[in-house]
DNA sequence: CTCGACCTGTACCGATCGGTACAAATCCGG
DNA sequence: CCGGATTTGTACCGATCGGTACAGGTCGAG
């Protein structure tokens, strides 16, 4: 079963670095093994499906550390001002300020995301959702769904331009720029 | 020499989608051979330098269309608010209205990235600073590089999430959104 | 028609790909 | 200490990788 062993969880994190660095195609059992310090026989008993498993296992991971750290509690409506702090102070640590890429994002743009396509989506539909919620605090007749895309989209393309401009600071701008401009909002 | 003989001109197009739409990794001399209808005789002969010379080919074939097309426009200070509808009209024709990924964002997120590193911040570094000066226009004193690279970040996040949710009408959206606010500042 | 330059298809190279088989090592309850 | 289950390293598989070699085709200039 796709159980969590202390050990697979530890190679989890690991494997989704190298789809971090070298996105899916790039990602070969090769670099997966010296990343995880795995050999073969380890990691196809840790994930019978062989690569394919293994992006789905980190998938999940990425999508239960964002619904416990980032959409839980967007959805707090208590509160939605704390919530969208916590979703920029996560999503800054997370994202390391700029350093490190959206694993999800980096799946989502090549061909070979097909089998992956239901979590992606899902991955990015919850987040808008969880956000939109938090705007639509008191603001209720605006169109907060809009803006909640507009600010996953502003920090997706903020690790692409970091990246590309080797700028961190691209990133960190973009966050606080959007940090005040939905606290403002509620 | 990496003249423009036409046969070549239309292999760059060709091999410019193989990239676009499996990355650098993911895009196999078996997959550029079929796109181009050519065989690794006729793309040694046209690429001697394989793979990455198709890379470098393809990145100069896109930085030449954006130079012409968009950030030429840009720089024309006299009219920056025809600029700016031109960089949107464009954008939006060549990213096929968010079902066409941008190549340079692509190659920009992997670890293969390292040979085109340059170009690639070249490309971002020209657009933002283009656009910077066409919002310079009356707005002299404001912070005007940081609208520009947060219009250019959105634009490539809405890419991504376009792509990730398989809504075109996002990028639409985010595209539309930008130009009505940055028209308001010229 | 001949020749040489250009172009292209094909066979082939060693390396690496993802994946399998399996035996040895390790672990742990009895 | 035993014995079965789990975990691991390693050898190996066919396929495909990027790249090279080269023979033959195509073409226009002389």
């Amino acid at each position: 079963m796709t159980g969590a062993s202390p050990a697979r969880a530890a190679a989890v994190a690991a494997v989704a670095e190298v789809f971090r660095e070298h996105g899916y195609a790039g990602a070969s059992l090769a670099l997966i093994g010296a990343r995880t310090g795995l050999g073969k026989g380890s990691l196809y008993h840790l994930f019978p499906g062989g690569k394919a498993e293994m992006a789905q296992a980190v998938l999940d991971d990425v999508e239960a550390w964002f619904e416990a750290s980032v959409f839980a509690p967007l959805r707090d409506t208590a509160d939605p001002a704390a919530g969208l702090r916590t979703m920029m102070a996560e999503t800054r640590t997370y994202f390391r300020s700029g350093n490190r890429m959206c694993l999800v994002g980096i799946l989502a743009l090549t061909a070979e995301r097909d089998p992956f396509a239901g979590k992606i989506a899902g991955y990015f539909s919850a987040w808008r959702a969880a956000l939109a919620t938090a705007l639509r605090g008191r603001d209720g007749s605006e169109a907060v769904e809009i803006v909640a895309e507009e600010c996953v989209a502003a920090i997706q393309g903020a690790l692409i331009l970091s990246r590309a401009l080797d700028e961190p600071d691209v990133f960190e701008r973009v966050l606080s720029t959007w940090e005040q401009r939905l606290l403002a909002r509620v």
